[in-house]
DNA sequence: CTGTTAGCGCCTTCAG
DNA sequence: CTGAAGGCGCTAACAG
């Protein structure tokens, strides 16, 4: 049934030609007179010859490939970072191995630590969940890695993230619904993420603004829908008093803006609702989610980007900072 | 800088053994005696060294990959999909080389042909935009393939579907329309879709229900939401008489609901609409949005299970039959 | 239980 | 412009 493997060699004998000869032909390396260049691109495609990655790797020592790390892909914001991965990649012939390590780390430090440089020539990691002590040194040994949504040290990766600090898009909400008047604001951080902050931050921030404030009204949950809804759900039964949320992302404040609906509040007269990155649905649900747009292709392609940049041989790391905008739309009325 | 990579050898020089013995610790293959091994373990650990992939595969021939060819990642339904069978290769230590052909057949032909089996040990094709004639060609020269959505000889590959005919959601969704009492139904049909029905078939179907139908009132597009939002525009605009709308996706159907509502249209009452995949944005919009229920997770990780029943040495080829229901909410009154 | 031999398929290096 | 030799790092198949 399998018929033995063509090899280079097979190539060779069949047009007369070393090995060599054929191997430069494909590599398209050396000089070649024409003619010995289209008798053997003949044979190849008679003999329906494929080179063997493994071998060439063996020796080149590139992969052609690119791993890409990111804790869930049905969360739209990563499908598009994939996007833009995907594409930089295609462009320059390389695959791309895919990670998604589910929200869980054990499994992302599995990955760190297998996917090593024998199976990839770089790495793209998307807001990891790992604590920086775990995280870096996996990073560390790695010869090119790009980190999405997460600061580094320079001198370990190059990095790509929002031009403003961390917590920032929830406390800039805060702002905006001080502004529009609201007094009593909860907030739903995402567990682990590099980008949120801490609840007494959060608390201290608006309470320097002369508004109050209280850690009760801050729940932690995972970055998906289900989990917004119902971290909503409790907090909007614990504390009616609420007349503002914020979500650590879209998903999250869409799942509490539903949970918030079916609790019989109107929004946003009697609670706005404020999300995290302007996903398709945060613009189709009914009231339309206020939330910040974030350049999600841009990321990806920015970052597949500085990874080749260093696997063409720059030796250096860089920093892509990008804007986030806030978004205004009907759940904050 | 790049210090010298570690390999077995040094391994087996520093513990006083030969290459053979620390391959089989590494392997857990062969009998080792206890002490041997643990002294194999330390040295492994204290040289940190790493096995090379590259290497590995050219003697035994197996990559530990396998490949996930689909046309849009951003597409909520195929995030899905790449969740389920992520999981079960993970399960077995398995990577998965990603190839998002963004809807490019083109690229789809180039990714099949170039993703040999020196790459992957398996693939895994999300319904594919190819026409047969260029599909199963290509298919043919893997080994193992499971077709996701399409159709395929049995001899040729494992084939995870709907358990319908083709065509089967649109005919469906007609039926339930007309018994709801609505007379002019539009149809927004997938561009090279496997699982599309052809305008006439459709037009037919409906008239043999003795309801009024015409080719006009059926558009084809690109089964993302900016395609359906133009369609169903453009639909709506030239047809004012319509009074239903079914999509070919959620996408689509989402998009065309969109477009319906910002020309005016009241929906159910002026106009129904009905979707395809129940993706999770469905259910959050106003109107919720009618559609089937597809079992997105399971259709990926029953695909990975059956590739991985012919890596393992299985000689057949299975098929496995998924049932969409018909999830009926306020988009259809 | 452990070692020896012989490649896997390709590319680097050095000769012509 | 082309070829010969050697080795990348690992494991299969046999010996012991």
């Amino acid at each position: 049934m399998a018929r033995k493997r063509v090899t280079l060699e097979d190539v060779a004998r069949e047009a007369g030609v070393s090995p060599m000869t054929v191997s430069r032909v494909i590599n398209n390396t050396g000089r070649i007179s024409q003619a010995t260049r289209d008798r053997v691109r003949e044979i190849i495609i008679e003999l329906d010859y494929r080179p063997s990655r493994a071998a060439r790797t063996l020796v080149t020592r590139k992969t052609y490939m690119i791993g890409l790390v990111l804790p869930d892909i049905t969360n739209p914001y990563f499908a598009e970072i994939v996007q833009g991965v995907e594409n930089v990649a295609w462009q320059r012939d390389y695959s791309v191995l895919l990670v998604n390590t589910d929200e869980n780390t054990a499994r992302e430090q599995a990955a760190l630590s297998q996917i090593e440089e024998t199976t990839v020539d770089g790495i793209v990691v998307c807001a990891s969940r790992l604590p920086d002590d775990v995280l870096l040194p996996l990073i560390e040994r790695h010869q090119h890695v790009v980190a999405v949504n997460r600061q580094v040290p320079h001198h370990l990766a190059s990095v790509v993230r929002s031009r403003y600090a961390q917590g920032h898009r929830a406390l800039r909400a805060a702002e905006l619904l001080i502004e529009m008047g609201r007094q009593r604001i909860g907030y739903i951080r995402l567990a682990r993420s590099a980008i949120a902050v801490e609840a007494d931050e959060f608390v201290r921030a608006i309470e320097a603004r002369g508004v109050p404030s209280s850690p009760e009204w801050c729940v932690t949950c995972a970055p998906n829908w289900r989990a917004g809804y119902e971290a909503g759900r409790a907090l909007l039964s614990n504390h009616p008093e609420l007349d503002a949320l914020i979500g650590g992302n879209d998903l999250v404040a869409l799942g509490a803006m539903r949970a918030a609906i079916e609790l019989g509040r109107r929004i946003p007269d009697d609670l706005a609702v404020v999300g995290g990155d302007d996903i398709l649905m945060a613009s189709q649900v009914t009231p339309a989610l206020t939330t910040f747009r974030s350049p999600k292709v841009e990321i990806g392609t920015t970052a597949a980007q500085l990874l080749f940049k260093r696997i063409d041989g720059d030796p250096n790391y860089y920093e892509h900072l990008y804007d986030e905008t806030l978004v205004r739309r009907a759940s904050t009325g």
